[in-house]
DNA sequence: ATATACTCTTAACGAACGTTAGATATGGGG
DNA sequence: CCCCATATCTAACGTTCGTTAAGAGTATAT
């Protein structure tokens, strides 16, 4: 038994070159010099490259968006989607890398069609939970959905913003988006 | 000679494999062979696979960008940035392909630093061009900066949908989103 | 017809890859 | 003290990669 846990360790090298070097980009070997430990060590702990891959994504990624999705909601919905959208700015480098490392898979970048099919699943279910979520403030005209639409691509770029390119978005530029968008609401 | 040009050729078939497999993933030798010619043909034409790859990028992408931004203006600014995204849907595959290639060094899940470096200087030139465009409509209020960066980010994100995810964005959605960031302004 | 320039091929190079076989170290239970 | 399971290593396997050497085929110019 290492200082830390090695397994740990691997995975967590692993996000770091998948993230930079994509999958087919990243190599055992390499990963297995920062880690410091022998290249073999890795087939110890993981059957193969795939399925570490597959442990970030399946685990990693979506044990992070549950943990997101779970936040408390503030009395002003605006509050809530600034704070939502804020929050990620001060997530640790692991949890960046491995948010990054999802939506590159999000948007079929890499990994499989095994994992593209999840993440067309979780597709799925993000318009009807922000529908949800908004439904109280909302003022029964004909565009609602168009308004939780908007919303959502918006927030898509916002997440892009700050976890893929890597840029700290003030609170208020945040909450200024999201008003305009939303302006009319609560 | 073949039936086409065959430098053109191989390009047509390497967008297609660094789009499906990535720059690591990608091999000149399954390029070669749907492009139905031998291996070394492709250093005939091209000096190695790194300037092949940049072919695409410095030269497909960015003419494709600028192809698009000189679309001309309609009387309304909502259907311009309408019109703007929902032209998208109509580009070819192959156009469509480099665009997406585009997006992924953009967002630097491919390529190198030397292609990101030209990303990030176009990226400085989005904001001020379409202030430029919107500031006739804009009504001169302390948000309209955040209009302009909130409908940039929204264009961001359907630009995504349509040339990323491939899906076929309909005409009144990208207009229906568009106005209501733009709510208010003409 | 012969030389020259361009187009394209077969065959191979060395390096790097994912993966595995097999041995060694380590440490607790009988 | 020895046994056995776990943890780790060195060394190598076969494959595939990017790239190139060397030359064949073909058309044009002299």
């Amino acid at each position: 038994m290492a200082e830390k846990n090695i397994r740990e360790r691997i995975k967590e090298v692993a996000v770091e070159h998948f993230n930079s070097n994509g999958y087919h980009g990243t190599t055992i070997r390499n990963i297995a010099k920062d880690v410091n430990c022998s290249l073999p060590m890795i087939y110890y702990y993981y059957n193969n490259k795939k399925e570490l891959f597959d442990e970030i994504i399946k685990k990693e990624y979506f044990d992070l968006l549950k943990r997101q999705a779970a936040l408390l909601r503030t009395n002003s919905i605006i509050d809530f989607y600034t704070k939502f959208v804020y929050d990620l700015n001060f997530l640790s480098n692991y949890e960046k890398k491995v948010y990054r490392l999802g939506i590159k898979v999000y948007l079929s970048f890499d990994g499989d069609e095994e994992l593209m099919e999840i993440m067309d699943e979780w597709e799925k279910t993000i318009l009807p939970r922000h529908y949800q979520i908004l439904k109280p403030y909302l003022k029964n005209t004909d565009n609602d959905i168009g308004i939780v639409r908007t919303l959502v691509h918006l927030l898509e770029t916002l997440i892009e913003s700050i976890v893929v390119k890597n840029r700290f978005l003030p609170e208020e530029e945040i909450q200024e988006e999201i008003s305009i968008v939303l302006r009319g609401c609560e």
